[in-house]
DNA sequence: TAATTACGTAACAAAAAAGTTACATATAAA
DNA sequence: TTTATATGTAACTTTTTTGTTACGTAATTA
């Protein structure tokens, strides 16, 4: 928890953290409501909430003392982005798989 | 590295191995060869590569005493199922602003 | 105004991750 | 068959994460 993690995929290596997301994806909440549905004390969800916030999953409402959670697209957006980079290599990699087949495997004579 | 990581999320938190996924995307690679690039050893590449196999980022093709790695199609797709949980809920809070402002901002009478 | 509530944060302890060196082993090359 | 290469793994150390307790502060409530 350390310092201010702002890197979206280490935020997300926390399963504690992604369940915060869960239930923040279904209706706002505050940081107490958050704790109470963990083991952890209220300081650490705070921590937790504040690297969530700082890697761009989640934003504050401030509203009097409370601080509600909600989702913030950007986190999401640039996981997304990050997997997609890969997805023409399936294809690329599958064309590899074909040339080789081509090449190597013996094709029955008829 | 520890154990045996099998967390998807975990394996990517690392940025050496999501270099590693990178570098492996553009062409199968030796362990040897992986381990060139980096400034770590080749053992610590060693573990990343076990923990990327173990959590479905990679597989490994065994060419006598080489293993090259290739990247694998599961642990991106588990990532990406994930991220996409998540959309319906911006429409979802899309709308819980529209009713919001609906409800709250005073339309100016015409 | 005095309690109470909803937080943040500092200071530390415990646990986990990441890295290193020192071997061991199996394949390939000389 | 000796030597070199490509790798895995055990044993440890260092660094990061995660968590806790104790305390401070601002906003509500009594």
């Amino acid at each position: 928890m350390s310092i201010e993690t702002v890197d979206a995929f280490q935020a997300l290596a926390d399963p504690g953290r992604r369940e915060i997301l869960m239930m923040v994806a279904k209706e706002k909440r505050s940081i107490n409501a958050i704790a109470e549905n963990f083991d952890i004390s209220r300081p650490a969800v705070s921590k937790h909430i504040k690297i969530l916030q700082n890697a761009g999953f989640i934003n504050i409402e401030e509203k009097g003392r409370e601080r509600y959670c909600v989702l913030n697209q950007s986190g999401f957006s640039e996981v997304q982005q990050w997997i997609s980079t890969f997805e023409q290599y399936w294809t690329a990699q599958f064309r590899s798989l074909e040339s080789y087949l081509a090449a190597n495997v013996p094709v029955p004579k008829k």
